[in-house]
DNA sequence: CCTACCATGTAAGACGTTACATGATTGG
DNA sequence: CCAATCATGTAACGTCTTACATGGTAGG
């Protein structure tokens, strides 16, 4: 469900259309929430059929269309409900941890290559996290930029230490598993497996 | 696909029925990896279709049956693969994380009840885990004993070990989980969020 | 003119949740 | 005999991924 809201809170910035909300989905809110073009067009029809959204078709040359979306009192209602009510926490389900838990039974050289990969994993995360944050701190972000736009000067300080705190926990998160699988791959050298 | 070798790491320390399997998913191997029964009937069922275990319809009473599963070789050989191969992850999805970038438009006190819920929740989950962990180093753990029994003294110390370090990553998960949304709190109490 | 980009989808399938549904057996 | 537990599922629905599919437009 959490499609619909961040679908939202990029709308609310200001009217988008789908092509364009894909494209923030590929990079900067991407890392964050990403979704396929797939998800996001019959998303947005559904919350256009669910009155959230509406959408004004513009036309581009002589045939072609595109759709470009804005927020709707009542879809503003509904994001404001999401932000104000309960979040639902999904049930863990870490298969990193379900692999490592058993890894007695694989070859000690793929035991190794397991925890090398699951570093290199969450440094390639790390490192699009990290220049995020940078990106917000200097306040060179594109989206953050039209957001601080439409914001009042004395406000615009909060949107930018929220937008830090949601990243700040993603990279907390890299930094943990990183942590981890390092101290994995110190084990397998206790454990006299061939490095 | 985790679900079916989290089924075939415990199918091979002995036959299993579904009932049983589902018990362990909703206590000790549950905090690791968790699946109700509607998907654990219908994946055995797959499973055994694609020869990687067999059943063995027991009688009980007169009537009733219970169908116990042990893995075949070609099971064991997709285990052994999926343990030496790669782990593919997916993309991270933080609902809490794309809430928290977003939380200046939310009411102050739904911010400060939104950040003691997530510390909340990973308290216990931390507590959970945190409880699974002594088990295991006091060996108390049933479906650990069942393992160790069909383990050679020698590698029990291993079993054990990595047993301890799929549950390490989500301890460490839960507290930064928690240290995350403490530093959040604080963070609203620097904004003047009333408290 | 042709390439890169704009723009929007459908289809199939895996995975997961929640609710519904049924009946047997064992122990007190 | 009755309650708790054993035992096994189906159905509907939502989410997400991967692959497939199509065509227009703008700039060099």
């Amino acid at each position: 469900m959490s499609l619909r809201y961040a679908l939202l809170a990029l709308l609310r910035v200001g009217a988008t259309s789908g092509y364009d909300l894909q494209k923030q989905f590929d990079t900067s809110v991407g890392y964050l929430w990403h979704a396929p073009d797939s998800q996001i067009y019959p998303e947005l029809r559904k919350m256009e059929a669910a009155g959230l959204i509406e959408g004004e078709s513009q036309v581009r040359g002589t045939r072609a269309t595109r759709r470009v979306y804005h927020v709707t009192p009542a879809g503003e209602n509904d994001y404001r409900g999401w932000l104000n009510g309960p979040l639902t926490y999904a049930r863990v389900r870490e298969p990193a941890s379900l692999k490592a838990a058993y890894l007695e039974a694989a070859e000690p050289a793929a035991a190794r290559t397991f925890l090398s990969e699951h570093i290199a994993h969450w440094q390639g995360e790390l490192a699009q996290w990290d220049a995020e944050l940078e990106r917000i701190d200097a306040r060179s972000n594109p989206a953050l930029m039209k957001r601080l736009g439409a914001t009042e000067p004395d406000d615009q300080d909060r949107v930018v230490a929220f937008k830090r705190l949601g990243y700040e926990n993603l990279v907390d998160r890299a930094r943990a598993e990183i942590a981890w699988a390092e101290r994995g791959l110190r084990l397998l050298d206790d454990l006299d497996y061939p490095a």
